[in-house]
This record gives structure tokens, sequence and C-alpha cells, in this order.
DNA sequence: CAGTGAGCGAGCTTCCGCTTGACTT
């Protein structure tokens, strides 16, 4: 029989913990929740009070089953999950499907896993706080009662199999918003003035000044006419001035912090983070990767200060304590740090040695001194005109945390990193002579769109969702289709650039792309429509302080100063009449924009979602006088709803397109679900990706038909006279075997050319039932 | 798989937070 059972949520932290008590000790995980509410129906007893009706997670009950078995041998079973809300509520579920006993039963807490916290947890053990407990059941409950009533509302209003909650629709929010913030963006622009300067250095040698205007002008002509006045200026220093500055390192990290200085310096995507994080937690190479904390434990600053010592020498630390405090932190467990701080590197893939890399030097720099900086302004005056030039340098005097890290940052104008600009040495009074004076034209920046680590970044300051859901969160509203993260090309810009050097004054147009994204977060048709939807109908739901006020009551219930299922009735009452009332009274909601009339015809063109996604459509159905049906026709890849123009629309209108015969057969352009394509022969074609179908001619479709023929010939590996069925073909991943249109694997050894018509039987015979192509198709 | 978009209506979809593998693409 064993003494004590020892019960946490993660594996890895189990066997941690595992060695620091002993034998007397078993210690075991429980994967987190255990229970949660029935999925099937509402889960959620309306009629008594709120009940909510747990079961055991299919996936849980295995793990169910053994800790049961476990806990009956047990004389004491120790609940030791997180101290947070989710923590207490997952002791008590484990407390509840054991039935364990308040005699046999202890809950413990601590905040990192040394051995002396968790022997002084075990001699300070309580009981579970019913109170926390309760804030955790309104959490669970309101978000249920959210997500499981208006999500139908969505399949019945918008379309079938949609989703909205309380996390992700405000997510959808915050990119729709941004999207839309850009599409009204209206660029000002105006005329930056720099000017090229020499002196001559300590060393005795010419040197350079760049410096700009403290004023910038509207226009080019007020730009030309700044020019005109310095071609007979004097240029003299007015004022040197230098000050010291520092700066300070970045806290350790945080699940949110990591996400976007991976994807920043690494280019991870957030999912992609977490799993190579996952994997050097469970190799015990970093601490637990799901926190809000910044806190580091006293051994790891302590490992992190010999560290430091030994590389840079005892004037490069400096014992910095960091306190969380992002919105609805739950401070459970200690920043993401490396386990041992002298480990520099670790082995495993290319990912996980990189991830490491960052965590490590991270969390050094949190413990290293200011960086010190003198920084320098010096200002030139125009003999000619009011304003002056100025120059700025910042030069590192004492490099400390920077000699390790430095954190990036998502806008990329800001120039920023220290020691870049080195300005000679000047003197007040001085006198310099100009090499150049340049009149840029620049436009204003429109507001940037979210990668998913900005959206994290967000989201967290909003205090909108947990470490444990970031990911999953810009996961699902991916798959839900209401935002697809993607590249997009900029477009071309002319600016011009007028130039003084040597008494000259010439003027030039230039062109940049701007605009140009990769990776960023844009939001469907889909997205925008079931936003507005939501924005009209559930304005509570999606106003970014939801989250921020009930929490405050979820702490109000946790302090016991509220009743639980108080607080959700007096929710659910209004929030269930509003959902009856949209369900009775509003408009399915389509997304409908109508263009204009079509020129032609007079008939009235617009755009919404249909069944298969986006459409355009010519005409009105009109189910009276049933005359002529309307047209419909899909809208293109890149094409969107909410900017789309009539003559794009019309245009849709004119494929599928004639092009002409060849072999005596007709030759057809038009648009499908997989994009443009040629018909020919009843055989399709796709166009290449810079066709256009518009324009495309009847000799390139010919090309292009005769391509395909020849890949097609050159796929057929073998083919049977006796069995036309069967022929063994060169797929995308290799050599088959195609069989009344049915697909079979070749077994690794066998050479696809060397194989019989026996020899392919065999295999069909001896292979598992394949799924006929194409996927799932009806009937 | 590529011309769909009308309508009948069965049975299904859905939330957020804790956790880790077992899956397919």
């Amino acid at each position: 029989m064993q003494e004590n059972l020892v019960i946490v949520e993660s594996p890895a932290k189990a066997k941690t913990i595992g060695k620091f008590l002993g034998k007397n000790f078993t210690v075991t995980s429980c994967m987190g929740h255990i229970r949660d509410l029935e999925k099937k129906d509402f889960g959620i007893d309306l009629e008594n009070n709120y009940q909510p009706k747990y079961v055991v997670s299919p996936d849980k009950k295995k793990i169910v089953t053994e800790l049961k078995k476990l806990a009956k041998d047990a004389q004491m079973v120790w609940l030791a999950s997180d101290e947070d809300r989710e923590g207490e509520a997952i002791a008590w579920h484990l407390k509840e499907v054991l039935k364990l006993k308040p005699e046999n039963t202890k809950r413990i807490v601590f905040h990192e896993i040394t051995k002396e916290a968790i022997e002084k947890a075990i001699k300070n053990p309580r009981s579970i706080d019913d109170n926390l407990v309760n804030a955790q059941q309104a959490r669970r409950v309101l978000d249920r009662v959210v997500g499981f009533e208006i999500s139908p509302v969505l399949w019945k209003k918008v379309k079938p199999s949609l989703s909205a909650g309380r996390v992700q629709s405000v997510a959808v929010r915050l990119i729709v918003d941004r999207e839309r913030d850009i599409m009204n963006f209206e660029s000002d622009n105006w005329y930056r003035i720099t000017g090229t300067f020499l002196t001559i250095d300590d060393g005795g040698n010419p040197a350079e000044v760049k410096a700009e205007l403290n004023k910038r002008f509207p226009t080019k002509d007020e730009a030309n006419a700044f020019l005109e006045k310095c071609r007979s200026a004097e240029f003299t220093i007015a004022d040197v001035i230098k000050k010291p500055g520092k700066r300070s390192p970045a806290q350790p990290f945080t699940t949110s912090t990591l996400q976007q200085e991976a994807s920043r310096k690494l280019n991870f995507s957030v999912a992609q983070t977490m799993s190579v994080a996952q994997r050097l937690y469970e190799n015990g190479k970093i601490t637990y990767m799901r926190t809000d904390s910044v806190n580091l434990s006293d051994l790891a600053i302590n490992t992190a200060k010999k560290k430091i010592t030994e590389l840079h020498g005892e004037n490069y630390v400096k014992i910095r304590k960091y306190q969380t405090k992002s919105k609805g932190a739950q401070e459970a467990h200690e920043a993401i740090r490396p386990t041992y701080m002298d480990q520099e590197t670790v082995a495993g893939s290319n990912q996980e040695q990189r991830l490491y890399e960052l965590i490590w030097k991270r969390t050094m720099a949190s413990q290293m001194a200011d960086a010190l900086l003198e920084k320098t302004t010096v200002t030139i005056s125009v003999s000619t005109a009011p304003e002056d030039f100025i120059a700025s340098g910042e030069v590192i005097i004492f490099d400390g945390f920077l000699k390790v890290y430095m954190e990036s940052t998502d806008d990329e104008n800001l120039s920023s990193v220290a020691g870049q600009d080195i300005i000679p040495p000047l003197k007040a009074n001085d006198s310099l002579d100009m090499a150049s004076i340049l009149a840029t034209q620049r436009y204003s920046q429109r507001p940037p769109r979210f990668t998913e680590a900005s959206l994290v970044k967000k989201l967290e300051e909003l205090g909108i969702g947990r470490p444990s859901t970031y990911a999953p969160t810009i996961t699902t509203i991916q798959n839900r289709t209401y935002v697809v993260k993607e590249d997009r090309p900029g477009i071309e810009r002319a600016y011009n650039i007028i130039t003084l050097k040597n008494d000259k004054i010439t003027g030039k147009v230039k062109t940049e792309i701007t605009g140009a994204e990769r990776s960023k977060l844009f939001p469907t048709d889909i997205g925008m429509v079931v936003n507005d939807f939501l924005m009209e109908n559930f304005e509570q739901i999606m106003d970014f302080n939801f989250t921020a006020n009930v929490e405050k009551e979820f702490d109000d219930i946790a302090e016991g100063e509220k009743v639980w299922n108080e607080m959700i009735d007096k929710f659910y009452r209004p929030f269930h009449g509003q959902v009856e009332n949209v369900l009775k009274h509003s408009e399915r909601s389509k997304g409908e924009r109508v263009l204009g009339p079509d020129p032609k015809t007079g008939k009235q063109v617009s755009v919404k979602i249909g069944r298969y996604g986006p459409l355009a459509q010519l005409g009105v159905a009109n189910p009276e006088t049933d005359d002529e049906k309307p047209q419909f026709a899909s809208l293109r890849t890149g094409q969107h709803l909410e900017t789309i123009t009539l003559e794009e629309a019309l245009d849709l209108f004119k494929l599928p397109r004639d092009l002409g015969e060849y072999e005596n057969k007709k030759v057809t352009v038009g648009i499908g679900r997989f994009g443009p394509y040629i018909r020919h022969d009843n055989k399709f074609v796709s166009l290449d990706k810079e066709d256009d179908p518009l324009t495309v001619e009847l000799q390139h479709a010919i090309q292009l038909i005769e391509a395909k023929r020849e890949k097609e010939r050159k796929a057929v590996i073998m083919e049977f006279d006796e069995e036309p069925e069967l022929k063994v073909l060169n797929g995308r991943w290799g050599p088959y075997i195609s069989y009344q249109k049915k697909n079979y694997k070749i077994p690794k050894k066998m050479k696809a050319e060397e194989l019989s018509l026996e020899d392919c039987k065999n295999i069909i015979s001896q292979s598992p039932e394949p799924k006929a192509r194409g996927g799932r198709r009806k009937k």
C-alpha cells in the first residue's frame, strides 16, 4: 500500500517532483481537466439554478480509471494542481470523481518546482477553496452559454457550422476593424528634407554629418523654395548637446511574449512556437511554457548571475525581480526560462535549438546591467531660413545586456538599435560645408495588419484568453475561415525627390513598392458578415471590455462576495431574451451589396454570400412573374464583397467564353471551383497563374492542352491490355496503382516499372479498402 | 472535381481552458 499519492497536472512536472519527494510518495498526473460540461445538449440545467452537468471527458476515461485505483490504495491524496481558478477546479473535480474523503485529502500549491518549495507546500496543506471553484464554474457556464446559444443563431441566420464565442468573436472583430481602418485610410504626404554636411573628424580625415530639417513641407513648391534658399546659405553649428541615456532589458518570457519574439526573430507561427516549446519542456530543458508570469525563482536568478559573471564579468550583473501586471494574470507558474541556466545550448532539432537559445538569451539579459548610451543632438542653423537641421546620434558607452539580447519590434520603421549613428566631433559656431540637400516625398503609413503574434499581444492587453488558449484561438478563427493568413503583393507608388547638389537643383520621380504583406491576418467575406451580424445583434459580447467586466465578477465570486449562479442568472435572462428576439425578428444575413445597374441591360448587379461562397448576381429573382432567372457567378480569389467594383463584377459574367475550335472541338474558358480552366473535349486544363481568362487566346489554350497531354503520357508507367481498368501511374507522391477508380499504394521494396499484372492484382487484394477518389462525395 | 446558387429536410455543426499524444495532410 502506497502511503501518499500526489496528483499534478502534467506528466513532466510529476516526474520532476517525484525525484524530490522520495519513496513514500507516488507522483502522478491527471492531464488537466478530467471532467467538462456534457457536450451533447446544453450541459446546464436551466430549471435548476444553472446546475452544471459534468461528464468525464472521453479522452480522460483511462486516466480516471487509473487514478481511482491509485487513490484507493493511498492513505493520503495530495491534490497539487495549479493555484489559479482552473487549477482549483481541477482539484475539486478530482475530489468529486475519485470520491476522496476530507480526512484523506489535502490540497497543496507551489509556484516553483524546487525541493524547498515542494517540501514547504507539503508542510502547509489547506482544503479546497470552494469560492475559487465557484468562480471557475461561473466562467465555464458563461462560456458555454455564450458559445452554445449564439452559434446556432449563426447556423440559422448566416451559414451552418459557424461559431461564436467570448474570445474568438472578439479576436475576429479586431481583424475586421483593422481591415476597415485600412480600407478607409487616406494617405497624407509631405516633403522631408535631409542634408549631408562635411567636416573633419578627430584624425583629421573628412567625415560626413547627416541631418534632418526640423520642419517638413506639405507641397513640392514649398520644398523647392526651401532648397533655393539653401543654395546661397551658410551652415553653422548652433548647438551641440550631449545627454546620457540608458536602456533596460525586457522582462523574462511569458507565453505571449515568447510567441511574439519567436515570430519576429525566428519566423515561427504561434502554434509552431508552442509545439517546439512543449518538446523542450518534456525534455526538461525549459520550465512550463503556458504562463503569464514573469517571475524567476531565486535559484534561477542565482545561476544566471553566476553564468553572467563567468562569461562577461561582475559589472554585467544586475539582479532584477519582475512582477506580472498584465490583466487577468493568475501567477500559477514561473516565467519561461531554461531549467539550467548554465546550459547555453541544447541538443535537438534546429527549431528546438533556436527557440532554446532565444529563451536562454532573454533570461540572461533580464538579469544583466542596463546599457549606457550617450545621445548627441547637433543643431545646424541655415543663414537664409529660420529652420534648423538636426543631427542626432547615439553611442553605446557600456553595452550591458545588449551584449546578449535585444528585443525586436513590430514597427519596421522604427530604427532603434543604439550605436548606429556616431557623430563626428563638432563645436558650436563651427561652419559646415554642405554636400547635398534632398527633399523626399513621404507618405503617411496606414495602420499595420495583425500577425498571429501581434494579435495575441493585443488579446493579452485586453485580458482576453489565456496562455493555454492563444494558439488554439488563432487556429480556430482560421479553421472557421473567418480569417486567412497570407501574403499579398504591394503596389507601386511614385514619389518625388528633389536634389540640391553642386549648386544645381534637379527633380526626379522614383517608384517604391508599398503595402506588401507577409504572413498577415486578413478577414474573409464570411468573417466580415459574421462580425457585422454579431455587432448588430450581440453588442455586449463583442465589446472589448466584456471579458474584463465578467472577470471582475468572477473575482468577486472568488472572494466570496457574490454567488455564482446569481451572477449567471443576471447575465442569462436578458441575454437569452436577446437570442430569442434575434431568432424571431432578424433577417438572414448574406452580406448583400448592390453595385448598380448593368449598363447594357439595366439589370441590377449585386454580390452576396451564397451556399458555396461569395457570388455575383445579375438580375433579381421575381417569383410572381417567374420570368428570367438571375445569373450567378462566383467571385474569384482575391475579390471581396466589400471591395469589388461594378466593372469587375460584370466581367465575371463574360465567362464561360468561346475561344474557337481545336481538333474540330470547341474550346471554352471559364472559372470553376478550382480556379480558371480551359475546357476541350470534355477535359479540363487549369490556366497558369499569370493567364487572365478574360483575354487568353486560342493559341495559348492549345499550348496548355498539349502540355497537359504530354504530362499525362508521362504519368502512365504501365498499362495492361487484358485489364484496361488497371494502370500503374506516376502521381504527386510517386508511383501508384489505379484500378476501378480506386488507388493502391505500391510496397516500398517493389519497383513500379517491374510490376506484372499478377503483382498488381496481388497488391490490390492485400491492400485495405482505400477511399474512393475524390474523398467525401455524397451517395 | 470544373455548368452549382430552387427546395425538401434528416442529422450535424458550436464554447473556453486544463493537458498530452495519436492522428492525417
